[in-house]
RNA sequence: GCUGCUAUAGUGUAGGGGCCAAUCAUGUCGGCCUUUCACGCCGACGACUGGGGUUCAAAUCCCCAUAGCAGCACCA
């Protein structure tokens, strides 16, 4: 797995990757960097993660160094074991510069050891209070009963919480900081707390640590210098630093970048979850949604996603993600390689009365005519588009020749009418895309607003997986090609 | 309620006292090129949240207001 994921810090893919802005330099970083990036396995990865994964990895690039992948996985009721699966994958997607992999579930004795050391530093106490009497508490500035144990009494506590003589719910332990700081949010939290169900399905612990501990003794252990992660954090921040005081460990530096929200979809994994139960998505790939899978089926490239996040930053702004930007990144990494086909939506079949049997070489791609052409053999009868055509006295079928089009009651009668080039362009015609009768395949194109069915050249069936370009409709791709026919899913213009 | 962060064109971004009647990208519109409404090229459009203050000079510094966001969980 590692070695699947260990990229070439080296020699970082060489390749066209749309100019983006240059970051601004980190706190001395020239030396190297480690830097982290810490998702939990409660479902697949998406854009939201993207921006934390590539504004990191961009740095590691950058400065050279370690990037550590960080399983997050100390809350067993947002732990479900196919997640592992899907998170390595989507992991794999980025093309990180990912140098190792750690699993905070394999690390609880870790977190034991050094919670036992915070008790002895007298940093942290064991409570035994309710949550909501702690609370109200805490809100008055008071501090509760428990905080008044010596260490001993702490650490006997402790070892009850582990022996497992208390039950969820019973029992915390709290890092001591100051109850009388003006920010409710810094005072005395958790950093321990026992969930009796469900099992962990990685390890068998009952204590699991919380965020602000764990985070903070494996920053402190991998070595990180640098963490990137979004303002949410930036009171962690500051509660974490009471613990980096009491073990006298220097903290790594930080940049919290905003908010980011993304046009049009739902983020929370709790929300699409739900839309997957009622069967409003198809499932995590379901275009309409803004994890990687989703843009990754719609032909969207990792690249062009790590090209919006870096452009995007690291501002402390809260941004809007905009479609329309990736989808620029998209087709500038796109557009160079996609073959050009011809796809029919809703086709009606036409006979053209006055052409003799001949046959269009269309090239694959207008700037590379190295690369060959598709053959489409005219015999008498095309499909197009009533879209294209209805409405127009004079049509190019691109690659072809020119009809005439007679209109009555929906239904079309084309003729011949002559090969010149100059003649449509100075009518202003449009030159549309066509289908021979005797050679086609049945395309459903997949878009987000609604499935639009369609006919396509056979050679699409060939490009399965790939990103090709429908002239005139817009950058696919291509999902499936079987003897059902092909099944398109539509990226952008 | 308490605490904190942010505020530049439709979107994203640069600029951190004078070089800013504000950069770049994207978008939209127009033109050129072209057997795609693609690509490429040219041009146009479009913004410093409001109010005070400091200063010879403010998008840039300070204060207030407003707005958005976040935290105040035994989630991450």
């Amino acid at each position: 797995m590692l070695a699947r994921l260990a990229p070439d810090l080296l020699a970082p893919k060489a390749g066209k990757r749309p100019r983006e802005q240059e970051l601004p330099p980190l706190e001395n970083a020239e030396q190297g960097v480690v830097m982290r990036f810490a998702p939990n396995p409660s479902g697949p990865l998406h854009l939201g993660h993207a921006r934390a994964a590539y504004l990191n990895d961009y740095y590691v690039r950058r400065y050279g160094g370690r990037y550590v992948l960080r399983i997050e996985d100390t809350d067993p009721r947002r732990v479900e074991e196919e997640n592992y699966g899907l998170l390595l994958d989507d992991i794999d997607w980025l093309d990180l510069a990912v140098t190792e992999i750690v699993y905070q579930s394999d690390r609880m004795d870790i977190y034991y050891d050094y919670c036992r050391r915070l008790i002895e530093l007298e940093g942290a106490y064991v409570c035994t209070c309710e949550a909501e009497l702690f609370r109200s508490l805490k809100l008055e500035k008071k501090a509760c009963p428990c905080r008044s144990q010596n260490v001993e009494e702490n650490l006997g506590l402790w070892d009850r919480m582990l022996s497992g003589l208390f039950h969820e719910g019973m029992v915390t332990v709290r890092v001591r900081t100051d109850l009388a700081h003006p920010d409710p949010a810094m005072r005395d939290f958790s950093i321990f707390r026992i969930v009796d169900t469900p099992p962990h399905p990685r390890c068998e612990a009952r204590v699991y640590p919380l965020m602000n501990f764990s985070v903070v003794v494996d920053d402190h252990l991998l070595g990180i210098t640098h963490v990137i992660r979004g303002k949410d954090h930036i009171a962690n921040t500051r509660r974490q630093q009471y613990i980096y005081d009491y073990f006298g460990w220097k903290p790594p530096y930080y940049l919290h970048y905003g908010r980011m929200s993304i046009e049009g979809v739902v983020l929370s994994t709790s929300a699409m979850k739900e839309g997957i139960r009622e069967h409003r998505y198809t499932g995590w790939d379901d275009p309409h949604l803004g994890t990687l899978k989703a843009i990754a089926r719609r032909g969207i490239l990792p690249g062009a996603v790590r090209s919006a996040i870096i452009d995007i930053g690291v501002g402390e702004t809260d941004i809007s993600f905009s479609w329309e930007n990736l989808y620029a990144k998209n087709k500038a990494l796109v557009d160079p390689d996609a073959n050009r086909y011809f796809f029919v939506p809703q086709p009606v079949l036409c006979r053209v009365a006055g052409a003799g049997d001949q046959t269009a070489h269309a090239l694959l791609h207008p700037n590379h005519p190295e690369r060959g052409s598709r053959d489409l053999a005219f015999r008498g009868g095309i499909y197009v588009s009533p879209d294209d055509v209805s409405g127009h006295a004079l049509v190019r079928l691109k690659d072809l020749f020119n009809v005439r089009i007679h209109e009555e009651k929906g239904t079309f009668r084309l003729e011949y009418a002559g090969d010149s080039l100059e003649e449509v362009r100075a009518a202003r015609a449009p030159i549309v895309q066509w289908l021979p009768e005797e050679t086609v395949v049945p395309c459903l194109l997949r878009k987000p607003e609604g499935d639009i069915p369609g006919l396509c050249e056979p050679a699409v069936a060939g490009e399965a997986g790939k990103v090709v370009q429908f002239e005139r409709v817009g950058f696919v791709r291509i999902d499936s090609a079987g003897s059902e026919g092909v099944q398109a899913y539509y990226a952008h213009r």
